[in-house]
DNA sequence: TGTACATCAGTGAACGCGCGTTCACTGATGTAC
DNA sequence: TGTACATCAGTGAACGCGCGTTCACTGATGTAC
C-alpha cells in the first residue's frame, strides 16, 4: 500500500491539522495518537512512520496552529490602520471559543497550563507563540504614539490570553461571555490610558 | 490496622493537603494517586478508605488551595486601607511560583486548562474560586470611588491569572519575571485610568 | 469496668484497561539496469 | 521503455507499562452487653 510521496506528504499534513484541531479542543494527555489518526482517516500503527513520537507531532501541531492564528490575523487586519488592527485582532482573540467550529485556536489560551509540564520542544513552539503574539500586538500599539508600548503590548496579551482561559471555567456561558466583554473594554482602557500618559499624537493611517 | 477517629480525619487532611500541593506544581494527569499517598506517608491501597475516586479528591484539594490562598490573603491585608489591600494582593497573587515553596498557589493560573476539560464538581470548585477571587478584589475596588470597579476588578483577575500562566511558558525566568512585573504595572494603570475617568473622589480608610 | 465481637484504616498484591509504541505483513510506488 | 527488485505507507495485532481501582488480609479501635 505504499503511496506516492504527494500523498504522503498530503497524509502527513493531514495528521498534523487534525491533531492540531484536536489537541486544542480536548487537550494533550486526553487526546491518544489512534483518536487523531482515527481523525485523520488512518489507523493507528502508520502513526510512527510520519512522527518520532506522541510529543513530537503536538509541537508540531502546536506550531501549526500558531501559523494559522497569524496567517489569519494578516489576512484579516491588511490595509488597515494600527489602531483599527489591533481592535480586530483583540476581537478575534477574545471570541476564538464562540464560533461552531473554531477553526482558530490559540495554544496559550487552550493549552496553558498543560504545555507548562511538556516537554522542552513543546514548550519552546508555546514560547516562541507568546513571542509572536507580544510582537504582532506591539507591531500595532508601536504606531499609536502612545506611552510604553511594548508594556501595554505585553499587558494586553496577558489580559486576552488569561480571558479567555477564564471564560471556560465560569458556571454558565454568560459569565464566560462576560468575562470576555470586559477583556475588550479594558484593552481599550489600557490604550486609553497610554495614549492619556504621553504627549497627545495625531496616529498616522 | 485501624486508626482512632481523630487519626483518620488527620490521615485524610494530611492527603488533601499533599494532593493539592502535588496537583497544582505537577498537574493533574501527572499526578497519580499512588503518587500522592507516598507524599503523604502511605500506600495506594488506603487512598478508596478516605475518598470515592480520584476526580473527587481533585476537586477537594483544589478546593483547599482556594480557602488557604483566601484564608492567607485575608491575614496578610488585615487592617489595611481598600487600595494597599489590593497592592498587596495583586504582587502576592503575581510572585506565587517565585518563592521557593511555592506554598499557595492558585488553581485558576496553575491548573487553568486542565480543569476546563475536568467533570463538574471540579469544574465547579473552579468557577467557584473564580468568583470568590473577583469578589475579593471588588470588595477592594468599590471602597475606591473608582468608575466601574466591579469590571476593573473582572479586569484585572483576568491579568493576573493570565500573566502567572505565561510567566512559565517563556524561553526564561527572565522573561516571565518581566511578565509578572508587567502585570502589575497594567493594574495600577486600570486603577488610575479608572479614578481619572471618574469624579475624583478621597479614598477612605 | 471488663470482655467479646464487629468495624475499619492501612497494606500489598492483583486486576483490567487504555495508551504509546513496535512489528510482521501487504501491495503499490520508486529505482536501477 | 521495460522489467526486476527494493522501498515504504498503511494495516491490524500485539507488547509493555502505568494507572485507577479492587480485594483479601491484618490488627488496632470502637461498641454492645
Amino acid at each position: 500500500m505504499r503511496k506516492s510521496k504527494a500523498d504522503t506528504a498530503e497524509t502527513r499534513k493531514r495528521i498534523v491539522e487534525m491533531a492540531s484541531k484536536v489537541f486544542l479542543t480536548q487537550g494533550l494527555a486526553a487526546t491518544g495518537v489512534a483518536d487523531i489518526m482515527a481523525a485523520a482517516g488512518l489507523t493507528q500503527g502508520g502513526f510512527y512512520r510520519h512522527f518520532e513520537s506522541k510529543e513530537a507531532l503536538i509541537a508540531e501541531a502546536n506550531g501549526v496552529a500558531i501559523d494559522h492564528l497569524f496567517a489569519m490575523f494578516a489576512e484579516e487586519t491588511a490595509g488597515l490602520a494600527p489602531r483599527a488592527a489591533l481592535d480586530l485582532i483583540v476581537t478575534i482573540y477574545l471570541s476564538q471559543l464562540q464560533q461552531e467550529d473554531a477553526q482558530y485556536l490559540c495554544p496559550l489560551a487552550n493549552l496553558g497550563s498543560e504545555l507548562r509540564h511538556a516537554d522542552a520542544q513543546i514548550k519552546a513552539s508555546a514560547a516562541d507563540g507568546y513571542q509572536r503574539l507580544v510582537q504582532l500586538i506591539a507591531s500595532k500599539t508601536e504606531p499609536l504614539g502612545i506611552a510604553r508600548p511594548l508594556q501595554i503590548a505585553d499587558a494586553i496579551v496577558s489580559t486576552i490570553v488569561g480571558a479567555v482561559t477564564l471564560s471556560k471555567l465560569t458556571l454558565n456561558d454568560a459569565a464566560g461571555d462576560a468575562v470576555l466583554a470586559n477583556a475588550k473594554n479594558t484593552v481599550d482602557m489600557l490604550l486609553a490610558a497610554s495614549a492619556s500618559a504621553s504627549a497627545p499624537v495625531a496616529v498616522a493611517a
